[in-house]
DNA sequence: GTTAGCACTCACTCTCTTTGAGTGCTAATA
DNA sequence: TATTAGCACTCAAAGAGAGTGAGTGCTAAC
């Protein structure tokens, strides 16, 4: 049903409307070189495909315009597959190499910027699972009058802090009672494990120092909630909305409720999806967004990838983002696993150079 | 030349045009409860406006907008005083007053939230002057292996923290030692007084340990960096994309170049300013910025204020805006002034209830 | 199975007209 | 002298045809 012939003019068809935005006529598609029949041949075979729900015609005498069906097929089988270019590898790795503490916060980030800056298109990164993100230290620094930070470290590199206001001034030794015993009972937690009754055990456990204490367990629970509910950020947001072809509405909203993207992906999927604007879906009408996992002992930790519209050069931006996430996945697990409520102690070591 | 009956015409027409986004006609004016003549005069009133400079027309056939001067006159004459009401009141007073720790970046974050909502508008808020901005703190904290959060904190209560990663292990009494020398040495420093040759006479007087804690003075620095150049912070810049009577364009770009605001504003201006989008300077056409000054000790720290259509409601807006500045200014005054580079020591505090 | 030929469709563009809100001017009025 | 009624004038906006041309589907020939 589907020869080859017809596979060949839908290919043509969806890379000439990525390029031009406009339907695509028969003649269009039979003066290229790859093709070898007339325009009313390729009508006939279009019309075939329309038929197939392939292609549909915005009105009776215009040209075809790819469905989305088109564009799954064309993603899966259909577009010209490419190597990147010594030159792109080379930026892309510069992205996952500058990076000085490669954590996984801090890799997407990066990756996150390059992508954004070589496909003119808005970035998303999402932190998939807040359960695979450990806490790594808890600590309290003194900074003013009865002020402190109190600071959240995860084993994804992400850190928080807030203020705290006390009604007392606490000692040194308070305070390192606090951070010394925090950390010890909630180290190697996942965050999202840290509940109120967890706290409240650790306060009882505390006894005595409870009453001063419990303003910084509130906090503790504060910023174990920021930790929370799968992060999903952007970058580039403008090219999102710069783009003429997607509403700025739609696309403001999306912006706004990115977070809702988490509950679109495939809870922990592991490889490469591909979304679109359809119907129902908050996502942005006529884009498509694409999402490629990072991964670290059979588990997705976030993903990496874009949004932009549909019309986009999928040819191009699928092996960027195949190959970065791909490169953060090394780069995470090359790593030694982060240290885990690790306090080093008054070691000496040795200072060769 | 502008007797009452003129002036009292233009605020009409100022009035109406800032609820419709219309022209206003002659007979509109007219029939107006507190405007007692016909259109036929108001008409000739209105022509005499338009000499001075105060009115135009698109074009010849249709009724009058203000000019750039009318809103000037508008909002410095004109408008109506309106007094808060009690529920403007103390929904602006609960912006403030539910900030745990009043320093001027909370207070002034929780107050753009509230404003942002209450008037639909984008909220600017400055901090102008780095050189207000005193490094109160600087610490160290281990976090696996040879990995250590840098954490640098300001008199205003900002925060910010870098990872850096070392070549060695530091002893816990090295970085007791950092932490405490750096502190000591930068703090009362205005932010942007941190430059290399400052963090190089430091590295030499460290002697011994300067190999070993280069890169932290190295992220010193780059800390202090980050915490100069007066930060520009806008909050719901939906509002400002929303908007249909804004070209998206330049609302995006100014989103983008937001920090060339502090160019425009007066270097200590002293009282509530107003700038349009006029001609040559980078702010959205059509749009207003209005700013009021957040002072301390003579200085001005910071400002707040909005960026929003022309045609806004000033009536309205001002006073929640002259409201929330003046009460941030209160509170961060009979705050006693920021305890700076102190380091609580081992002193027990009595813990009375 | 492919293609040339041809009638047909329909968005787009252009021009022309109509409409009506609003003005400026003049002459009458208080 | 200040105000107003009356009227001619202007011009953007909306609507109505008419013409254009890119593109199709169908049929019949190759």
């Amino acid at each position: 049903m589907l020869d080859e012939r017809k596979l060949k003019i839908l290919a043509a068809v969806v890379d000439e409307y990525i390029v031009t935005g406009e339907p695509v006529s028969s003649k269009t598609i039979a003066s290229m070189h790859n093709i070898k029949v007339s325009p009313a041949t390729v009508r006939n075979d279009m019309a075939m495909l329309e038929q197939l729900g392939y292609l549909e015609q915005p009105h009776t005498s215009a040209g075809r315009i790819p469905t989305y069906s088109a564009y799954r097929l064309y993603i899966e089988k259909l577009m010209p597959q490419r190597q990147l270019t010594p030159e792109e590898k080379s930026r892309l790795d510069r992205a996952v190499d500058e990076v000085e503490v490669p954590t996984e916060d801090a890799l997407t980030e990066s990756a996150s910027k390059a992508l954004a800056e070589l496909t003119n298109c808005t970035v998303v990164a999402s932190n998939a699972s807040p359960q695979f993100s450990l806490i790594t230290k808890v600590e309290v620094i003194p900074t003013g009058r009865r002020m402190y930070v109190l600071l959240m470290i995860t084993s994804s590199g992400s850190i928080k802090n807030k203020v705290c206001r006390l009604e007392f001034d606490l000692s040194d030794e308070q305070l390192k009672f606090f951070s010394g015993y925090v950390t010890e009972n909630l180290s190697g937690m996942p965050v999202e494990h840290i509940s109120d009754s967890v706290l409240d055990k650790l306060a009882e456990a505390m006894g005595a120092y409870m009453v001063t204490l419990s303003p910084l367990l509130k906090g503790v629970s504060d910023l174990a909630k920021g930790f929370r509910g799968g992060d999903v950020h952007l970058e580039g947001e403008r090219n999102l909305l710069a783009r003429k072809d997607l509403s700025p509405d739609e696309a403001l909203r999306f912006i706004e409720e990115k977070d809702r993207l988490t509950m679109l992906l495939d809870d922990s999927f592991s490889s490469l999806q591909v979304l679109f604007g359809e119907d129902g879906n908050f996502i942005v009408s006529n884009s498509s967004v694409i999402m490629s996992p990072i991964r670290r002992g059979g588990k997705t930790l976030g993903s990496l990838g874009i949004i932009g519209p549909l019309r986009l050069n999928y040819a191009k931006v699928i092996p960027y983002i195949e190959y970065l996430t791909q490169r953060i996945t090394e780069a995470i697990s090359e790593d030694e696993p982060p240290a885990v409520g690790m306090m080093p102690d008054a070691e000496d070591n040795d200072e060769k150079k």
